[in-house]
This record gives structure tokens, C-alpha cells and sequence, in this order.
DNA sequence: GTCTATAGGTGGATAGAC
DNA sequence: GTCTATCCACCTATAGAC
């Protein structure tokens, strides 16, 4: 196997891993028995258990960054791109299963811990232009203009990943088992947002 | 110490623990120096971890079920029942700040986990209950009918909870530091959220 | 009920042969 | 690059004195 094809697959099972159970509680051997590759190699490849994390994380947020820059591009009225924002987020996390957790669990420790100042800049960012998104769409008119913008753009960019970090619970909520809703009314959903959130920020 | 109160304790440092770290990363050994007791104390009174995790959980779900009793014995118009709903959510949650952080890690943990079938239940039941209700509001024409109630009923459920378990980023995007907003500004977003819902809702 | 001591096991990490 | 063997630290849990 060649250096990037064993790095990869360690990368892969790291990932699936720590979306399943957290860091603390995936072990090394555990991930090395996963990707069908001696344990040690871990160390070989990427230090130690820390930095491995980091990577996993690192291409986590190449595949946001991707996706995210795709929604900015186009600036068309605030409403098609408060659409287009959360289709692509509802596609991004549906696209990625082990995105969501991973993000969960970051959102959530995200004091302590590893937590990338990468992700909290994106975020940082994409928060901001939807702000102004919102902000522009209330000085058109077709947006109301008794809202807090910023907590408006909170509101709008929760509601999909908290369905995704929650999958399973939706799953029970929605009366398709366990292992979360499937794909089709994970797109529904997404769709069922954009109305949501268009109708909540119209102005009457 | 009282029996009791020893156990008691315990629980205390216990749930702070498992909040700020989660189940795996805390110690047995840190709990008994947070609650200032002897570690093996806590073999005495929960038999072993697991069941510590489960007796902090015990006492959460407790709080939230009395909590969530309140909201929903007296039955008034729809829109007022929304607007109680998401009030109650929001002091619940600012009044435990450990309670977002461990309910958060329980939801992205769901499958494997502890995750008390008390919780699901309890959540199924309200999230019912709030079904029941946007249909009640959508035969009355106070609410639009060309939305599923179902998803309408997550997204209503999904708003305030997301804020308090990704509260350190919040922090960042409202520019109130990592430490999270503050009570003011968390009962303001309490505020917003039910217009917010209720202009989603309303029929036009 | 509380404390000490320790058994028993596992995890992260390294040294060194191949 | 890959694998074996192993060290050391630390964690859960128990036995037993007080």
C-alpha cells in the first residue's frame, strides 16, 4: 500500500470512529482493527492520537469550505440565497453522515478542546454574510424589519443541523427507527426549512 | 455527611464533570476530589460509572419532566400554547446550564449510549402533544396549513435547544466571548424564537 | 460510612527487527 | 513502511481495616 492509500484509510476509520463513539472513548487499536492496519502505523503516520483527531477534523472542514464557498458565490435577492444557503446545508450534512456528529460534539466541548479555530472562523464568517443578507432583505421590504438580524441568522442556520445532530432522536420522533430518517426525508426536511425559515422572515 | 448528602455531593460534581467532559473523559477519580470525598465513596453509594451516568440522568430528566408538566396542563389557544412551549424550554435550559451540554452529547450519542428510553419517551410525548396542537392551530386557520406538522413541530423544538448546546459558539458569533451570551441575552433569544416560530406558522 | 491499598486490565506511545 | 514486543501511566473496581 502506498503512503497516502494506508494514511487514507486510517483517516477513514479515525473518522467513522470518533463520530460513533467521541475522542476519548476510540482507542488507537480500535481504529488500527477498523482500517485492517497495524496500530503502530497510527503513530507512524500521524504522531499520536491528538494530531490524528486533528486531521480528521482538518479534512472535515476542507469538505465544509467547499460546499460553503459554493452558497456565497452567486449574491442573488436574500430570499433565493437564504434558500440556496440552507440547500446546501441540508446536502452537506446528508452528504456526510459522520459530518454532523463530529460537529455535534464539537459544538459542545468546544471549549476544552481541539476545536479548530478554522470551523469557529468559517462560521464566524458565513454567520456574518448572512446577516447582512438578512439585513439587505429588510431594507428591500421583503424582509420584516422587527427582528434581530443577528439572531434572526441564528435561527435560520440552527435548524438543520440540529435535525442532522440529532438523527436518531428524529428517527424515533419521526417513526422510522433508530438509525435516523432516511434520505428522502432528510431532503424533505431540508425543503420543509427553506419555507420555514422564508416565512418567518417575511415581512406581512 | 449524612448519607444523603455525601451522595448528593457526588451527584453535584459528577454532573458538572460529565457536562464539561462527557462520559468517557471524566474519571472517577476527579469526581471524588470536585465533590471533595474519598473516590471510593462512589462505589459505595452507585456501584460502578455507568450507573453514576445514570443516576446524573435520573435527576436531569426529572427536572425536565417537572418542567415540562407545566407547559402543557392548561390548554389555551394555539399560538399561546407555542409561545409557553418555547418559554419554558428556554428558562429550563438557562436555569441548568449543564443540562444543554449533557442532553446535547446524549442526542449525537443516542445509539449506542445510556440514553435512558425515559428521555425518548418523554420527548415523543411532547413532540405529540406539539403536533396535535400546530394541527389544532391549522384547522382554526390561525396557522398555514400547507406545512407538515410534523417537521413544522421540529423545527419549533429545534430553535432554542441548538442555541444552548452550541452556546461557546454562539459566544463567538454574537461577540460575547467563549464563556457563552449571557442570561440576558439568552432570554432575549428565548423571545425572539417564539415570534420567530410564530410568524412561520401563521397563516397569511 | 469512610479510608487505604492494591489487584487487574487497558490505553497511549516507543524501540527496534524486518 | 510495516510489524512485534513491551513500557509506563492510569483507570475501574474491590478487599478489608477502621
Amino acid at each position: 500500500m502506498s503512503d497516502t492509500e494506508t494514511s487514507e484509510t486510517i483517516l477513514d476509520a479515525a473518522e467513522e470512529l470518533f463520530a460513533k463513539q467521541g475522542f476519548a472513548a476510540t482507542t488507537i487499536k480500535q481504529i488500527g482493527a477498523a482500517a485492517g492496519v497495524n496500530p503502530a502505523l497510527t503513530y507512524y503516520y500521524f504522531d499520536n492520537k491528538e494530531k490524528l483527531y486533528r486531521a480528521v477534523l482538518g479534512r472535515l472542514i476542507g469538505t465544509i469550505a467547499t460546499q460553503g464557498a459554493r452558497q456565497l458565490d452567486p449574491a442573488p435577492a436574500p430570499d433565493q440565497a437564504v434558500r440556496a444557503l440552507v440547500g446546501v446545508q441540508s446536502e452537506t450534512l446528508i452528504g456526510r453522515p459522520t459530518l454532523p456528529r463530529i460537529l455535534g460534539r464539537e459544538l459542545v466541548d468546544h471549549e476544552l478542546s481541539h476545536a479548530s479555530d478554522h470551523l469557529a472562523h468559517l462560521s464566524a464568517t458565513l454567520f456574518s454574510r448572512l446577516c447582512e443578507l438578512i439585513r439587505a432583505g429588510q431594507e428591500a421590504g421583503t424582509f420584516r424589519d422587527d427582528m434581530d438580524a443577528r439572531f434572526a441568522a441564528i435561527s435560520v442556520i440552527s435548524l438543520v443541523p440540529y435535525f442532522h445532530i440529532a438523527r436518531p432522536v428524529m428517527g424515533i420522533l419521526l417513526e422510522s427507527g433508530p438509525d435516523g430518517p432516511d434520505v428522502e426525508t432528510m431532503r424533505a426536511y431540508g425543503r420543509h426549512v427553506a419555507e420555514f425559515a422564508l416565512a418567518a422572515l417575511a415581512a406581512r
